[in-house]
DNA sequence: CATTAACTGTGTCCGATGGACACTGTTCAT
DNA sequence: ATGAACAGTGTCCATCGGACACAGTTAATG
């Protein structure tokens, strides 16, 4: 049990390389993860197969699974070279501040790379540099008397709101590989049964920039922490624990 | 252009059916749906393939291409099938109450049905009933001096951190189709690189079970969000606009 | 009642996919 | 020099979604 994803453990962690016997390799896990990247920004996750990657390297097919186990573990790779290295912490500012900056920079990751949230969705192992980006929202909310679970709950809180945000602008962008117009559509939709969805209709006027979408949900959570930050300081000890 | 997104439309959205002049039909869009639904259920949305479909309902596969136009409408089929029916208004509970409520009944049809955080990704048409959960939130939300594109914001905000803990708790389950013991890998992975990853490691002591990460997102979000109503409501007039 | 047009389900075929496996050729350690 | 280890290739396979032509069935029409 546990094989493969051992074997995605030792791509994503293990040594860079070691030095061995036979001819050199011709081609490198970088080169291979930036020209399945390459199609992925161009044409999609879905458009990323072993026969493209190998092509545009001007390789056979086969001799991908020389340097990769399989499929999964190229687009692991491809995850954890897109995702980039999290912003580095800044101990001059504040909690709120560095969360802001993570959650844009975030974002901005998933708009230069838009297949990030296909290839991210269900259970996989995260390479150093996507848990690094984990990291830093655990240590920027260091020293607030919040317990390790919560701050792991609070990561993956400000997580999940950036990814929501990158969903729906993402719909909305009228490029995209696969279709477009999702939003032209809905608009209508909403509109023509206006009889079942009243409030719908009436909260949908206009779609919300989507760096407003993202500052509205950020600072709404930003606001509950410091709640929780600041009855945890020492203010009332009255409310249970 | 969109002439496969309009199919999809009339299939979600259109008359339920026509009689007309030819052979009854044996099937119906429900039972295929519900057979595609048994199979992601049991294995996965991968495993859901036409010829699987077709054989569970003893036809074959291109039959089923009389009811649906491609596999994308039959998984949202599914999709609109296993959302189910979103909670009822009730009009007697506060926001937040109603809100927690909706927050823990999606959390179950996520739960029931691992694989729809699969099948909601991307951009795609959504049905009456998917549409039906986004209309009770932004009408809990209604009558707060809160802007339309707010309380859809509020909506994605809502909806995300939902998503964002049913992808951790599915992570973390040991039965899933795929594969298993990824927490179980993550686990050892940072605390052998405790130095790279000091916040973490120190963080990750006990899982939070998810109903506690549930609850503390959502209770974070709600706090957020009550900031925002009372200060709406007429308490500081100061705070610009 | 006979005809006909519409509709349903099936069989066959296709291109593309991920991957297994045996093979040739290259290179380094002995 | 020789042999083991390794890189890249060619061939093959099951499976996938889907196109298309066809035969069987049924209801509306005369």
């Amino acid at each position: 049990m546990g094989e493969e994803a051992n074997a995605a453990v030792r791509l994503l962690w293990g040594p860079p390389a070691k030095p061995s016997r036979g001819p050199k390799p011709a081609l490198s896990l970088g080169r291979i993860a930036a020209a399945g990247i390459g199609i992925a920004d161009a044409e999609g996750l879905g458009a990323v197969s072993m026969q493209k990657v190998a092509g545009l390297l001007d390789f056979t097919k086969m001799s991908l699974y020389r340097y990769v186990p399989g499929k999964a573990e190229l687009v692991a790779l491809m995850v954890e070279a897109a995702v980039g290295e999290p912003p580095a912490a800044v101990d001059a500012l504040g909690w709120r501040e560095q969360l802001t900056a993570w959650a844009r920079q975030l974002e901005g990751s998933f708009t230069r790379h838009p297949w990030l949230l296909d290839a991210t969705v269900g259970p996989r192992v995260m390479g150093p540099k996507e848990l690094g980006w984990l990291e830093r929202v655990v240590a920027a909310l260091d020293g607030h008397r919040l317990t390790g679970p919560e701050r792991m709950d609070a990561a993956v809180l400000l997580a999940g709101h950036v990814r929501g945000i990158a969903e729906q602008s993402r719909a909305a962008r009228p490029d995209s590989p696969p279709e477009a117009e999702f939003l032209a559509l809905l608009g209508p939709l909403v509109h023509r049964h206006a009889d079942r969805f009243p409030a719908l209709a009436a909260a949908m006027t206009a779609p919300d920039g989507h760096d407003r979408a993202l500052d509205f949900g950020l600072e709404r959570i930003l606001d509950g922490l410091e709640a929780l930050i600041t009855r945890r300081a020492g203010g009332a000890r009255g409310a249970g624990l």
